[in-house]
DNA sequence: AAGTAATATTGCAATATTACGATTAAGGGA
DNA sequence: TCCCTTAATCGTAATATTGCAATATTACTT
């Protein structure tokens, strides 16, 4: 036991639970918030306007790309991360696609 | 280590990681759905339509509770859960307004 | 080629989560 | 009162997550 079981739910909600891991830990929160907010897309500070350890922060940015949040150009020595707005906006949608479908379907309404 | 740093975020990054967190399971996801679109709010058969144990339903109830998602009659035989529609949609609120700040910030828009 | 700065990876410890069997508590009905 | 049903709680095992020190990698610079 421990892991979560796959295979009784459907792909929606296998999909809406990876994006909402996302947000479930205040750092990822708050690196996307930053990420976004930069203009020149600087990452590196990352770690000083975060608190956490480089390493820490790595981790998180993974967790981030891994859902496709991310989109950087990851050349040269300052490797800078940008928001993948498209894929941002797509989550965005099926977030309130699902909010809206279940308040909808609501029986105390 | 392993418990996350709470100290370093601010208010609204742990708010909106709390709730996310209760997303952030196929499961849970599953069971709002089931419990917004039954009309007399049955309870019980949740166990049956998920696919999961009992306790382990229970529990994943709990953590829905927790974010103040659930409102119920806790009376009789057969508990009835609902969801706190208000609660729900101050909710969605809350992530649109996250979301729509990280894009509206974005520098690659 | 050697040095340097920036980020990723590895390894590990601490804690959290997920899942379930067994048990317990709370009501309703005989 | 004594069962029966329903759901919460306890205890525990398996797995995942979080965090960091140490190390490796990458790419620019000199």
């Amino acid at each position: 036991m421990g892991a979560t079981k796959l295979s009784i739910h459907t792909q929606e909600q296998i999909e809406m639970a990876q994006f909402a891991k996302v947000f479930a830990h205040p750092a990822r929160v708050s690196i996307l918030q930053y990420i976004a907010s930069q203009d020149s897309c600087i990452c590196g500070d990352i770690v000083d306007k975060v608190g956490l350890s480089q390493p820490t922060i790595s981790q998180h940015l993974q967790v981030i790309n891994a859902a496709g949040l991310l989109k950087g150009t990851f050349k040269g020595k300052t490797i800078c991360y940008c928001l993948n707005v498209e894929k941002f906006q797509q989550m965005q949608e099926l977030f309130n696609s699902y909010f809206n479908k279940t308040v909808a379907s609501c029986c105390n309404i």
